[in-house]
DNA sequence: TGGGAAATAT
DNA sequence: AATATTTCCC
């Protein structure tokens, strides 16, 4: 079952037919894979309604390279041109059904996969630029993709190639360029997340080193430790330090338990560690997540220090280049010892808007800073404000 | 027949 | 900008 219709690029060109292939499913999330990471904004708005169009029913129209594509076969051959009328009744169903609740129940092995244009696909004449190949451009949508992810993984994804895969899929309107294109692409953002994993859990091991396996997260060697070590330059009398870690490229750490280690006491920064700033480094992409989270946990809770208004400096450190901004909040000034000297909301906020353009500086030893949140919740346990000599 | 890179298209 | 296709070479 398959629907298809023309697309014609603008530019004239090749003209290439563009088609969908879509299925639906009610459970659309990709469970093998981490396609969330690989193949952004799928969602179920994506799955669309089951159009069940047979091509037999279809003429192909104009080209001739594309006249008796015959999709029903096994192999590769290119997607026939289909009739007008099909993309009408495509775009109906698109925009009339995609957000209602057309979830027809789905199993992988009775599941329609169709083929559908893309609604792209302008209604521009055939006769232009179609001479020679007339190639459809594959949508992958998640239920395509999920029944790609079943094939190579049931081949194993060494063995996976694409006449094997297009075999086991079963997708007649796709070519086995469909699929080596797509398996190129697969193993490629696989390799691209197997070199991640294995930065976190090189990472990983390296936080047990000094975590000290629920001591307390007591460093053996505390002098050598990498927590310790110069992260910025200190302000003369300085407050309260901490390290702000910022997660660039990952996820926000909302759902996930941190995985660093708190801060232990004694390795809270003291003037005497700081050295001076390091030179400007390559600023990692995208710091756009601050906003949105720091505020809300950063010095709402407790540390109390006693110093006049002056830098509070964290570090937001992207978690994977090992490199830090340093953030400046500065404090209200203290009234009387125990007074609340937290920096204000706003004081944060302009911090926060600050802090992009600060240089980035390398964190020592490549490693990560505990999580903010734990950080706070140690330092609070700790009574932290006494950290600073003047500060308690 | 398939992988991979690069160019190209959308 | 991201993603898919094509082309070329091995």
């Amino acid at each position: 079952m398959l629907a298809a219709s023309p697309l014609r690029s603008s530019n004239g060109g090749d003209g290439r037919d563009h088609v969908d292939v879509v299925g639906f499913s009610g459970d659309a999330l990709l469970e093998d894979i981490n396609f969330d990471d690989l193949f952004m904004g799928f969602d179920d708005g994506d799955i669309l309604p089951d159009l069940e169009v047979d091509f037999a029913e279809f003429s192909t129209s104009g080209e001739e390279d594309s006249t008796g594509a015959n999709l029903s076969g096994s192999g590769e051959q290119e997607v026939p041109v289909v009739q007008q009328e099909v993309q009408e009744v495509i775009s109906t169903v698109n925009t009339t059904d995609k957000e209602q609740d057309v979830k027809p129940s789905f199993t992988p092995e009775s599941s329609s996969v169709t083929c559908k244009s893309n609604r792209k696909s302008s209604s521009s004449s055939p006769t232009k630029g179609s001479q020679g190949k007339r190639k459809v451009k594959v949508d992958w949508t998640p239920e395509l993709h999920r029944r790609f992810v079943q094939a190579v993984e049931q081949l194993g994804v060494d063995k996976a190639v694409p006449s094997r895969i297009l075999e086991i899929m079963g997708i007649d309107c796709l070519t086995r360029h469909n699929i080596a294109s797509h398996l190129q692409k697969y193993r490629s953002h696989r390799k691209h997340l197997m070199v991640r994993e294995a930065e976190a859990a090189s990472w990983s091991q390296r936080r047990q080193m000094y975590a000290g396996g629920g001591g307390g997260g007591v460093p053996r060697r505390p002098e050598m430790s990498p927590w310790l070590a110069p992260m910025m330059g200190f302000p003369p009398a300085p407050p309260v330090q901490l390290f702000r870690p910022l997660h660039v490229w990952g996820h926000p750490t909302v759902d996930q338990p941190p995985i660093v280690p708190m801060w232990p006491r004694h390795l809270v920064p003291s003037p005497a560690t700081s050295p001076a700033p390091q030179p400007l480094l390559h600023p990692p992409p995208d710091p756009s997540f601050w906003h949105p989270h720091f505020p809300r946990n950063a010095m709402t809770q407790g540390t109390p220090c006693l110093y006049p208004p002056q830098p509070m400096r964290f570090a937001a450190t992207p978690a994977v280049s090992g490199l830090y901004r340093p953030l400046n909040v500065v404090p209200p000034a203290s009234k009387q010892p125990g007074s609340q000297t937290h920096p204000s909301k706003e004081s944060i906020d302009a911090a926060i808007g600050d802090v992009l353009t600060k240089p980035w500086l390398p964190l020592p030893l490549g490693l990560k800073p505990p999580s903010v949140d734990s950080v706070l919740v140690e330092l609070q346990k700790q009574g932290v404000s006494k950290v600073p000599p003047t500060c308690g």
